[in-house]
DNA sequence: GGGTTATTATGCCGATTAGCTAATTAGCTA
DNA sequence: TAGCTAATTAGCTAATCGGCATAATAACCC
């Protein structure tokens, strides 16, 4: 896989299972166990999960007794927001011109009510 | 991977090449050979990218004559600018906290300066 | 039809990934 | 100290990926 930031990024939300994990400590830290818990997976395997995510930058985890809670880095987030405000006006434009052709298609509904 | 058309959208953008390949199509349609010229890519290599990125909904191909101009299709993006929107608070509060400690920062150095 | 050009399909390689089990580390508690 | 709990690491398998070269397909031109 590619190394840059932008890259990882989005690599690390190519899973359903980590955007999960994501939304789920984006409410408030949890332990891995508690991440788990939704899940049918194994602890080892969300350990991994956590871990791509973790060198992502999307989540840190502290250390709490012998539980490591993970919060929520939402700065690679907002990288990828800037990322994809960039193409805005690309589907502004597409959905601009669906409006048109709605707004059309309601002119011409009108016009043979009219006829009726 | 995934099926989800987000999980497949974030697979297909975890591709510097991939992105670039993005970036250059939004500024118009592109023949397949066009796109890989800035690269140090086959042709068929590039065209394996852009079959991961029409599978995505990124781009679609027509047809004139021997060459499949390729163009955006944004829609996916807006999938990935909602998903993303729903952590701007996220970030928003960190950013608010750092600037928070900046201005603090600020303030304690005044009053340092005062004292001087 | 035959030759040229643009593109995709097929198959190979080394690297990576998501899942698992089993073993290991780290910290608490009795 | 031993034992318990939480979490990670190590090692395995099957599947996927990004690159390549070669071969097949599709449309043009002569």
């Amino acid at each position: 896989m590619a190394a840059d930031q932008l890259s990882v990024t989005f690599a690390a939300l190519a899973d359903p299972t980590r955007r999960a994990i994501l939304a789920r400590v984006a409410e408030g830290e949890a332990t891995v166990m508690e991440l788990a818990e939704p899940f049918k997976l194994k602890l080892p395997t969300v350990s991994k999960h956590l871990k791509v995510l973790r060198q992502a930058g999307l989540v840190t985890q502290g250390r709490q007794a012998q539980w490591r809670p993970c919060r929520l880095e939402a700065a690679p987030l907002k990288e990828v927001a800037d990322w994809v405000e960039g193409y805005r006006e690309n589907w502004e434009e597409r959905m601009g011109q669906l409006n048109d052709y709605l707004q059309e298609l309601k002119t011409k509904e009108k016009k043979h009510g009219r006829k009726k």
